[in-house]
DNA sequence: TACTGTAGTTCAATAATATTGAACAATAGA
DNA sequence: TCTATTGTTCAATATTATTGAACTACAGTA
């Protein structure tokens, strides 16, 4: 919480590094539930709708490599950090793809739920 | 060369998956060329392409992860291991999701040219 | 200023993955 | 069988990821 927060560049955002990113199911879930919520999310919230016993150093970290990967862009708010999608910036930089990644991610959690795996 | 090359089944094709194995340049690159190709590449064609001094056995690697994700299907001839895109099954299991990528690669390739960093 | 509670980061030890040279296996052709 | 070609597997090495514990930052109270 002292750093600046870096937050890279739209231009400098590579399609490797989202990929990267979005390849972890945690942080496809992270993703996915800051996209349905309004104004962003903390860990802590994330933590809690996530529901898997996640740690917040392991939290903390999985948003770095978002943030770092420029899918994420975060905002010290007092004490917590929030953080929310780059939807706008991402679209124009590729448009279709986070869409289509999350579209997929979204099929395939019902599909999971149908062949009655979790929830 | 010698199991039999077990292809996962297109509905056991997971988004982390696609996403883990396309994560890395090197194979974003091979997917990319194998598109491209008419009828599949091996390993020593696609070494040539890429121009990158790849050792064979990082190639095989890369083919190997390429080919367990789902993305690729290798298939023998004679001492030959051509592989190819599964595209229309791809499709039809995740809507958008390879083409949207490879739109942002090339996309991307397209920037980095024009900035100077390679040919 | 000091104390308390809450939120998150950093460190460092451990575990899991990735990389690749070298040895090996498979096939084709002579 | 011998040789050339293609690709796989092994195993040592290097790189990344995971996470408990210690630490930092901020807000509120007094």
């Amino acid at each position: 919480m002292s750093r600046p927060l870096a937050h890279p560049n739209i231009e400098d955002v590579t399609v490797a590094g989202i990929l990267h990113a979005l390849a972890d199911p945690v942080r496809l879930a992270i993703v996915s539930e800051l996209l349905k919520a309004e104004s962003g999310l903390n860990c802590t919230q994330m933590t809690d709708r996530l529901e898997v016993g996640m740690p917040k150093s392991t939290c903390s970290q999985h948003y770095r490599i978002l943030r770092e990967s420029g899918l994420i862009v975060s905002e010290r708010k007092g004490v917590e950090l929030t953080s929310r999608v780059r939807g706008r910036e991402l679209e124009t930089r590729f448009p279709g793809l986070l869409q289509s990644i999350l579209k997929a991610h979204e099929q395939e959690m019902m599909k999971t739920r149908r062949r009655g795996r979790s929830g």
